[in-house]
DNA sequence: AATTTCATGTAACCAGTTACATGATTCA
DNA sequence: TGAATCATGTAACTGGTTACATGAAATT
């Protein structure tokens, strides 16, 4: 049995990324420096050795191309434990910390979740991103009542700017489970 | 001259937190672990550390109260130096990587201007903010438009989401420039 | 011929996490 | 008197940053 504990976001990015198909660290590099999915670290100080270390947990596997090379090409590819572990992690339950502070990873896993999951984990996922934010929300709005009228303009302006955020959030996620759920099924989004 | 190196977001908002009133480690870590003003790490391991690493830099300086005890409690203050940093660091420009990465670091830098800028200052932020959250919901309209086509249903879904978070942002700096700036200067928000 | 891009990596450093350790004070 | 909270800190570990180093292949 596999533990789900928490894997870096790194972590979770690469393991991703490879499990679609084999990934060199240097297409990784690009892949984190280009496209907006990730915003993640794309320094070589953190993809190499976080490649020696998925690879030595057995997630991931590297394959040597040109071994005659000086420096040769290196592809890695995920292994069956690997694609355990990441359905565990896109599995695990939404918490009221990742609403507040890992939105990339969550938006991580749930980009990934379909070629992944079924139907019902991907809307078990969104309603727990609904029901953590809007907890969240009742929370600050809550707050508000209590400290709101000693703030400062700028620091009232700052609580919109969260409040804005959960709402913003909130929407999204009914939105999604609007469009994912079969009761509605219309599959083409675009006209 | 105080060089204008970016902090780390800790040091940043236990500097924001100082330049109000002396805050001992303890009374920080509580404003990180309970106020919404910061989901910062509260971990004494990161805290404690930090207020060393300031005062060592000499823009805090702590002062020990009940000295015969075992364990005397010790406030932080702002030095005139550290003030001038914080000042510096409140008014460093708004870049592409702040409002794609840093959006607490933004937000916390925001919340702390009225105090310690004027109005022309906090105006620049947000014109800063919204200029670069334009460009970049830009970038991110082309490139929906150049790889649009073969996103898969979730991962469309992270898009919109990615888009209706920089709209929001866009529309909170646009409201928070309309508040701030004189020409139209009502003062009072809540009815 | 020179520059850019592909491609691999290391080393020193920095800052944050978890877990541990200690003890005083306040309140039920 | 026992629990919660106030209050200070350390140690081992983790993972990411910047800067450095090397060299082949493709493009201009």
């Amino acid at each position: 049995m596999i533990k789900d504990e928490r894997i870096s976001t790194l972590t979770l990015a690469i393991l991703c990324l490879i499990s679609r198909e084999p990934h060199s660290a240097y297409q990784l590099r690009k892949a984190f420096s280009t496209t907006p999915m990730g915003h993640f670290s794309s320094s070589p100080g953190a993809v190499y050795p976080a490649l020696r270390r998925i690879e030595a947990g057995g997630l991931i596997r590297g394959r040597t191309a040109n071994r005659k090379t000086l420096r040769p090409k290196r592809m890695y590819e995920i292994t069956a434990k690997g694609m355990k572990v990441l359905k565990g992690q896109l599995r695990l339950p939404v918490t009221r910390d990742d609403v507040v502070s890992h939105m990339d990873d969550l938006m991580l896993r749930f980009a990934f979740m379909e070629r992944l999951l079924d139907r019902n984990e991907i809307l078990a996922f969104l309603m727990g991103f609904e029901r953590e934010t809007e907890g969240y929300l009742d929370y600050l709005k809550e707050l508000r009542g209590a400290i709101g009228e000693h703030l400062s303009g700028c620091e009232d302006l700052a609580f919109d700017h969260g409040l804005a955020s959960y709402r913003m959030n909130l929407n999204w996620a009914r939105k999604a489970i609007a469009e994912i759920s079969p009761t509605k099924g219309r599959e083409s989004r675009r006209k």
